[in-house]
Parts: structure tokens; C-alpha cells; sequence
DNA sequence: TGAAATAACGCAATCGATTGCAACTATCCG
DNA sequence: CGGATAGTTGCAATCGATTGCGTTATTTCA
């Protein structure tokens, strides 16, 4: 019967005749509608199994008048586009689309530098799905605010400034801020930078972390230490030399993501410091290349795919009408010493040096 | 009239009375069916156009019995999860994600790790989707085949390996494999190594051109200095290690990627050795981070953007019937050096040092 | 035993678009 | 001026599921 995929099809009403009841009955039985008696119940579902019928979700979807869909929206920045070629939202697309798939929805990605979310409104991110997941406010918090009032159906991953609209998932980033900038303290380090785009609210927070380990130890924060930086590397670049340039005296720096972080040691090499001896780095994030990097990279880590969990259960259960809170989420700082490049002192990943295949 | 974006939503019909026209006439005219006169299509278009009104894609697909949705599949290796981790995929992502919006299609996204290919038969991937683009080909040539068979509706991105029921779009490895080697060769280096996995049809035509360069060169391939490369670093890193403490002689490496480069040349430094005076070493992809590396790395760009445009043509073509064939993209080498890091000697963009913002 | 209550299922409308075919209206020609 | 022709538009079926309500079969209880 259902030897050529393509033909197996039954829809529900081949189903119901198959089982000599109407397609109603069929319908609610495989809902398992109450109403039906175990027995047809049972009949139906076997049949659907044995057959291979599956559901039209299209036919359903549309009676049903949903669309089983959930944007996801990358909020870069217009000018970098690069942004977003950050493992970082790979990692959290990857966890959602997981969760997404589990639940049984589909995933609607919109990537493309978007110059107002306003105009969003009437494209098909709001038309055609059923919520709406944000990945960073980026920085159109009042646009976004604007467009999340009086919908029930969106998140964002980012952090919960005051007054939103919106559901808000996010990571500890006053917490991440503050291990990053304690841990280099602890190392005896006074003179720490904060690289990053303090209009960002994330990094507004983390630069609060910052400010706080710096106060715990009686440092005075340093207007000339708190650097604006862009995410694009190679802009980064040249901020990076300017600071130095300017003789701006440093010797640590905590930066907003890993992949600034990697952009910040070579361009500091580049320009005859040492890492970490004369500077030392921490990021944020743990990307994958983090510990792979000379010397590897100690950063805030963020449990990436955890977050898509929680930031498709949030959706879902809003757009199901429950009532849903903020989410914030541990991070965790990731020590690496340049003795044991890959090694993790927080987690128990030994390198695996088994068997090295070689072939030849 | 459209105050309330949520319920301006005028169906067909409600377009028709609007204009007092049937639905069907206001259909045709909507999609400029040559049927109706010139000024019932303005007028309707008009209408449509004044009162905000979007068609309901979900009822036309469901009418047309189609999806309007492409699939894209990521092939990853089964334990190296991490893989996709790879900006690579990112900016291919972004590339189709893209082209797909263009076209009015939507997007599902299916990368958790699939242990046989033939599994997605009966899974929305291949039910729910007009189309199908895989991402690699894995290790499972031989299923993936088989799963292509009759359907002709999926675009692999990968190797035109023989006999295959696909259409395949790729970028030329043979070519770049053979640039790398060249490159290195060029620097008098002639103890070059190849790290990958060649039972990897992309990789194994980047080894064919690594063969080719070197046997152009007079120089004798060493079966020592090829080396199956996990794509997952922490082995990777234990494959390196024993390589060089199994005092293999080499003076430069190719890799298969950009990650797996960078990996290398992280673990080269901390066995001791200098990059690039004692390995140099040349990578594929050219992923941002690899101008900002140190030292910055070498590499073999393939134009991933376009690659992800040209997939998305071809799985459109393909499920309209048309006769389309395969596509390989030129790569090129961008090369560069430690005196510039973020210098692109095959483009002319320079780095931006321009006004450096800093706030404080 | 007969009427009421309950259980199980079927009828038919519905979601919003597309499309084959019929119907209607001008226009045109002999 | 009748009828053919071309140009426009409407009718109604259709895609595959869900669901309110009516109908039939079965059980319950006075």
C-alpha cells in the first residue's frame, strides 16, 4: 500500500473509508476526541499508522486558521552585517529550530538588516506566522516596543529594560559582566577596559557588572577605559588602534563577545603587546573557537541552546494565552590557561587525544 | 480603514464587494490573468493596494496543493555536533535564507544530526516542503542517492560525485585545493601537509588539487602528510599533536576549513612551533575571523552568498519542471600577510580607522 | 416495558483562495 | 438586422481538515 511514498497519501477521507466511518469520526479520533469510543479510536489510529497517513498540516493549519509558524528575527546592526556570522547565532538558531521542530512548527528566519522593525508589521514575520521570536532589541527598543503593543505573541532574546511590550529571555548579564571583570581583577589586573556598544541594552548590563566588580575592589572606573566598540571587525580594528595609539595605559580588557575578543588579541599582537602578559582578555559567549584561539580565550559562558528552549516555550505558551515571565538565565565564566589550549577548567571535556586516525 | 492591522485583513471577497466584482474576477485580476479587462485589474489592485489587503498564502498554498516552504538540510557528521558551529554554514544560511524571502518562500530548517538520511522520507522535511537543499553530503552518499530517486526536487551543496539523482551545486575544490598548494609551494615550502577527511567527496577533490599542484611542482606526494582530520577540534587537536610528535616533517599545511586552520595553527604555537615561519599555513572559507587572526590566515574564499542564491534557483527551477543542471562556483585565494592583519590583498577594502567613537 | 438519558457517530458548513465552464454583453460583419 | 465572435465576468466545485448540531443506537430506570 504504501510502497510508493508519493501515492500513499490516503488523506483523511481515504482514511475514514478505509474504516467504513466519516471523515468527522476519523478526524476525531485521531485527536483523541472523548467523544469517540476506544475502540474506533484505536481502529483509526492503526489504520493511520499501518497506511502511513499523514496529516495535511497545510489543510488543517488553515481551517484551524493558524499558520504553525515562528518567525525568528535577527536584530543586527545596519552598518555590520558581518554581525551575524558570529557562531553565537548559529548556536541559537540551532536551538531553536530544535525546539521548534519538537513542538511541531516551523521556522521562519528573517536575517536581513531590517532599518525600522516597524515595517515589519505588514510583512509576512507578522502576517504569516503565529509568533514572533527577536533575537537582540538591537537598537530599536522604542520601534520594537511599538510594534510588540497589543500583540501577545512576541519574545526577545535581550535584556528587560523597563516598560516593554514584549516577553524578554535573556542571559545574566550583569552577572557575566561581573565574574569577567573579578576574575581579571583577581589576577591582579587594575587598569581593565570594557569594549563594547553601551547603547546596547545587553552591554549596558554587563558594563554594570563591570562597574560593580571594579567598585568590590575599590578601583576607580576610568571614563577612558569604557571604549565604544563596533561590532565589525574591522572597524573594531582601527578603534582598537586608536586606543592604543592614544597611549591609553591598559592591561586587561573585557569585551562583549568572543568574536571581538579574537579580533582584540591578534590586533593587540599585531601591534607588539603580549597576550596576555602586557593584556589580558576575556570574552563572551564561549564560541566554539574560544578555546582554540593562541592563547585561548577565558569568556562568559551562555547556555545558547538552552536559551532557543526557552525562548520557543515562552512564544508558545503566549500565543497558547498563558501568562508568561521573564526569563533570565545563569552564565557562567569559562577559565583557560595558554598551558592547556582546549582545556576547560569549568567542565570535565577532556581532549580527546584516543586513536588518531591517519590514513595514507 | 486598515487603523487596526489585525483587522483590516479583508478577505478576497470582502476586496470584491469592495469593488463590486465576484471573488473569482478579483482573484484573476490580483494575479494579472490576462482575462480581465485593464481597468477591473486597476481598480482592484488599487483597492487592494488602499485597504492593506494580503493575500492568505496559506489558503492559496492549500488550494495549489503546495507549500510554498524549501527545506534545507544540514549534513553533519554524527559526532562532531559542533560542526555546524562553522560560520560557513551561517553565511550560507543567510545566502538562502535570503534568496527564499525573495522568491516568497519559506524556510524549514532541519540540522539536527541524522543518522540516515533515507529517515526523512516520511518527515516534513520531504512531506511538507515543495523542495529540498542539502547542505554536504555527509558520509552518506549511497542513502542520500537512494532518498533522491524519483523525487526531483532537491539540490545538494557538495561534490557531483557519479551517478547521482540530484542537481548539484559546488564550489570548485579541485581548484582550490590546487591554489592552497600552489600558494605554499610558491613560498618554497615542500613538505606540505593535507588535513581533512577524505572520505568527503568536497575534500577529496580539494586533495586531487593539492596532488595536481604538487606534482606540477616535481615534488612527490608523502602518504605521512595526508591526514584524516576530524572536523570536530578537540580531536582535531589530539590528531595535531600526534602528527607532530610522531615528528612527521612538515613545513606547511592545507586545511579543509578555516575552524579547522585556525585550530591548527592555536596547537601548532603551543607545540612550539611558529606560524608561518616554521608551518605555514593556509585555510578555506575565509570566515571573518580569519582575516583577524594571528597570524591573519590565508585562505580559500568560495563566494558562500552567491552559492546559497544559485541553490535556491535551482531547487526553484527544479520543481517547475525545468531542466536544470549542476553549478560550480570559482573560489579564489585571498592571501595575507602578518605585517597587515585585516589586509585583503584580493580586495580593496581597507580597514576602516576613520573616527574612532569613544564615549565616556 | 416504555420513555428518558447517554453514548457514538454522521451531515454539512466552513476556512480563503483558484479555475473550468457557462453566461452575459458589446462589437462586428454580411 | 440577425447571428457570429470576441471580450468580460460570474457560478460553483474544489483543496483537506475541523466542528456545531442533529441523528441513531444503546443503556438505564421508574
Amino acid at each position: 500500500m504504501s510502497q510508493n511514498p508519493h501515492k500513499k497519501v490516503a488523506s483523511l477521507q481515504d482514511l475514514a473509508d478505509l474504516a467504513g466511518v466519516s471523515r468527522a469520526t476519523a478526524s476525531r479520533a485521531l485527536n483523541d476526541n472523548p467523544v469517540i469510543s476506544a475502540r474506533t479510536r484505536k481502529k483509526l489510529k492503526g489504520l493511520a499508522e499501518k497506511h502511513g497517513y499523514s496529516i495535511n498540516r497545510r489543510a488543517r493549519d488553515f481551517r484551524l486558521r493558524r499558520t504553525s509558524v515562528i518567525s525568528v528575527v535577527f536584530m543586527l546592526d545596519i552598518k555590520s552585517k558581518q554581525h551575524m556570522s558570529d557562531p553565537f547565532f548559529l548556536d541559537m538558531l540551532g536551538g531553536i529550530a530544535d525546539s521548534l521542530a519538537e513542538r511541531d512548527y516551523d521556522l521562519l528566519l528573517a536575517h536581513a538588516p531590517i532599518t525600522n522593525v516597524l515595517e515589519l508589521r505588514d510583512s509576512r514575520v507578522m502576517q504569516q506566522s503565529d509568533g514572533v521570536i527577536f533575537i537582540g532589541q538591537g537598537e530599536q527598543l522604542q520601534q520594537l516596543n511599538e510594534l510588540a503593543k497589543g500583540e501577545n505573541r512576541i519574545v526577545v532574546w535581550g535584556f528587560p529594560v523597563p516598560g516593554r511590550n514584549y516577553v524578554v529571555v535573556g542571559g545574566d548579564n550583569v552577572g557575566g559582566g561581573y565574574e569577567a571583570t573579578r576574575h581579571l581583577l583577581e589576577l591582579g589586573r587594575r587598569r581593565i577596559a570594557f569594549f563594547g556598544k553601551t547603547n546596547n541594552p545587553e552591554n549596558a548590563a554587563r558594563f554594570e557588572g563591570y562597574l560593580k566588580a571594579l567598585h568590590e575592589y575599590g578601583v576607580d572606573a576610568d571614563p577612558d577605559l569604557k571604549v565604544d566598540m563596533p561590532f565589525e571587525m574591522d572597524r573594531a580594528r582601527g578603534v582598537i588602534i586608536d586606543v592604543v595609539e592614544s597611549k591609553v595605559n591598559l592591561d586587561a580588557v573585557v569585551c562583549v563577545s568572543d568574536v571581538m575578543a579574537l579580533a582584540s588579541i591578534s590586533t593587540f599582537q599585531e601591534l607588539g603587546m603580549r597576550v596576555p602578559e602586557d593584556v589580558a582578555i576575556v570574552g563572551y559567549d564561549d564560541i566554539s573557537l574560544a578555546a582554540y584561539s593562541s592563547p585561548p580565550l577565558t569568556t562568559v559562558r551562555q547556555n545558547i541552546r538552552r536559551a532557543g528552549g526557552v525562548l520557543v516555550d515562552s512564544v508558545l505558551r503566549l500565543i497558547n494565552g498563558e501568562q508568561v515571565s521573564d526569563t533570565i538565565l545563569a552564565s557562567e565564566l569559562v577559565v583557560r590557561k595558554s598551558s592547556g589550549a582546549g582545556q576547560v577548567s569549568a567542565t570535565a571535556s577532556a581532549p580527546n587525544r584516543g586513536v588518531a586516525a591517519r590514513e595514507g
